[in-house]
RNA sequence: GGGCCCGUAGCUCAGUCGGUAGAGCAGCGGCCUUUUAAGCCGUUGGUCGUGGGUUCGAGUCCCACCGAGCCCA
């Protein structure tokens, strides 16, 4: 063999199963058929005809005929020499459609010797029933839509790899319909908060993705670069000081649902880009946002589930007003058995972060004492919030947007919401006072310095928009896709999310 | 970041102590005009994630890497 032929690329050879169904397609084109015919001869859709004609019998179906145009991605084929079912699927429904040789024209019966499950017809016939009272279609016509050049997984087993879910999505839709279910009621979730707050005088909007100062959280961003401006931009990490700069501009209830990013871990609970509810109401508190979540989410719980109680990771999640309260203290010494005298000493609190947070207990020295609260906090408690339960009096520390309590400036107007482990929802009364607030971002200046790269940014134009003067306002972001984990029972974030971010793949 | 698992046919999975790579489904050929994972007979199909190493011999043991999952942090 001469050199130049050794350094070929070797060509994978196509698999047999590929192969095959090629040659089919050139039979089928050699039929008269054409490959990739521009469009379908439907009147109806499989889930109207089963909607509308389920329900009639074999004898109601043969005294008054109905013929239907369907089409349809054939999910399995069943054979008995000169006839033979098809089962259709479209969207989440189906239908059989039998096929006999002496009722089609002989051009689409040598059609159907030349189809395999995965790929697309069209079919129309009179409705019927058959032995087994399984309403079908009677095929007088068959028509081809498209091959499947590749094989579909296994009927019986589907596709469980969940890497191969997650990468061919479209795979995973074709062959495993409670992935359809889960987004369809993704999308019932998302239509149902939007008529909450088109309802509530609430407009909705949309703010920038890309800003020059990602701010408003405690995140690190992605970062981005715009040529002709020439500048670096960050793909936001919160909507918040945009929307509220709306408030200050008189549009009093605003809401947004769209996608957040954050440049942190992946995880069962953490996907980098997801999306978030965030709110804002004038003239209201966090209070009245605590009663607002409850409503929003039962009101959720019964129009995505039809109940007020849904089953997640073997818990039952009960929907019901009012929702268990805690402020953050109260449940550090119940969840985490601690002494609540213990919280009040530094050197105490300290010790309990190092130990129970697994904390360094260098970095533990270095952090103010409401930072080392809410990791306490979150390290006893989150895992035992199954049930939505309120959690409030957030330390001002770690609260730099949050207003104050009168009694308390150590403490804000804020709560957050817990529901099956997991962190839903976080709201507050917004600080409306410009000089605190710059008094705050700079508090976070200080601790960026000190290492914390996810402290908060400054953003001098917010502080600007502040000094207009903001009325009192509260507001509230709710994350959706771990709300929709929850309405959909799923283990995994990325259950929820179509295209869940995967480290590409070399092939 | 640490630990534990996983990667074998298109899909779902076996593969024992290191000794000729297997099954079911799908596919292909045959029979079959109301089946429901249809059935019966026959049959094709493999870069065992990648690269090294140990060995007479590696899917199996060792190392590194790639990808994925779970737990902990």
């Amino acid at each position: 063999m001469a050199d130049h032929e050794e350094t070929q690329q070797p060509e994978v050879p196509e698999s047999e199963l590929i192969r095959v169904r090629r040659e089919k397609l050139e039979r089928i084109v050699g039929l008269g058929f054409d490959a990739y015919p521009t469009k379908a001869d439907v009147d109806t859709t499989i889930a109207e005809v089963v909607a509308k004609h389920g329900g009639k019998t074999a004898a109601e179906l043969e005294a008054a005929p109905v013929t239907v145009k369907i089409a349809g991605r054939i999910m399995a084929i069943r054979e008995f020499g000169k006839t033979a079912f098809l089962v259709l699927s479209e969207k989440t429904a189906r239908i059989q459609v039998y096929c006999r040789k002496d009722m089609l024209p002989e051009r689409e019966w040598a059609l159907y010797q030349n189809l395999d499950t995965g790929d697309w017809v069209e079919a129309s016939g009179a409705l019927f029933r058959t032995k087994t009272n399984e309403l079908s279609v009677k095929a007088a016509h068959l028509g081809f839509l498209v091959k499947a050049l590749r094989p579909l997984p296994s009927k019986w087993h589907g596709l469980t790899d969940v890497e191969q879910r997650y990468r061919q999505r479209y795979v995973d839709l074709i062959v495993n319909d409670g992935v359809k279910a889960t987004f369809e009621t993704r999308a019932k979730i998302v239509r149902s908060i939007r008529n909450y707050f088109d309802t509530h005088g609430f407009i909705e909007v949309e703010t920038p993705m890309m800003q020059p100062i990602a701010s408003g959280a405690a995140a690190r961003p992605f970062q981005t670069h715009h040529n002709a401006l020439n500048i670096d931009l960050f793909l936001r990490i919160a909507p918040e000081l945009y929307l509220k700069r709306l408030i200050v501009g008189g549009l009093s209830r605003v809401y947004e649902i769209n996608r957040n990013f954050r440049n942190e871990g992946i995880s069962t609970q953490h996907n980098p880009e997801f999306t978030m509810l965030e709110f804002y109401q004038a003239y209201a508190d966090y209070n009245d946002l605590i009663a607002l979540t409850e409503e929003l989410l039962s009101d959720l719980a019964a129009e995505a589930c039809n109940s007020d109680t849904v089953a997640f990771r073997g818990n039952e999640i009960r929907f019901t007003k009012p929702f268990a309260r805690y402020t953050m203290k109260e449940a550090i010494a119940h969840f985490g058995s601690i002494d609540p005298a213990d919280i009040e000493d530094r050197g105490k609190l300290e010790a309990l972060v190092a130990t129970r947070a697994h904390r360094d207990p260098a970095d533990v020295a270095k952090m103010n004492s409401g930072k080392l609260i809410a990791e306490l906090f979150e390290a006893v408690s989150e895992e035992h919030l199954i049930q939505p339960t309120f959690i409030t009096n957030f330390p001002t520390e770690v609260s730099p947007l949050s207003k104050q309590r009168r009694d308390d400036p150590e403490i804000v107007e804020r709560f957050e919401l817990y529901i099956g482990g997991m962190e839903v929802a976080n709201g507050f009364s917004e600080l409306n006072d410009a000089d605190e607030q710059d008094r705050r971002f700079r508090q976070q200046l200080g601790e960026r310095e000190a290492g914390d790269d996810e402290a908060m940014q400054m953003d001098e134009d917010y502080v600007n928009a502040l000094e207009y003067g903001m009325p009192p306002t509260a507001g509230e972001g709710i994350g959706i896709d771990r709300l929709a984990m929850i309405l959909t029972d799923s283990p995994s974030i990325r259950d929820v999310i179509l295209f869940p971010l995967m480290r590409p793949r070399e092939t």
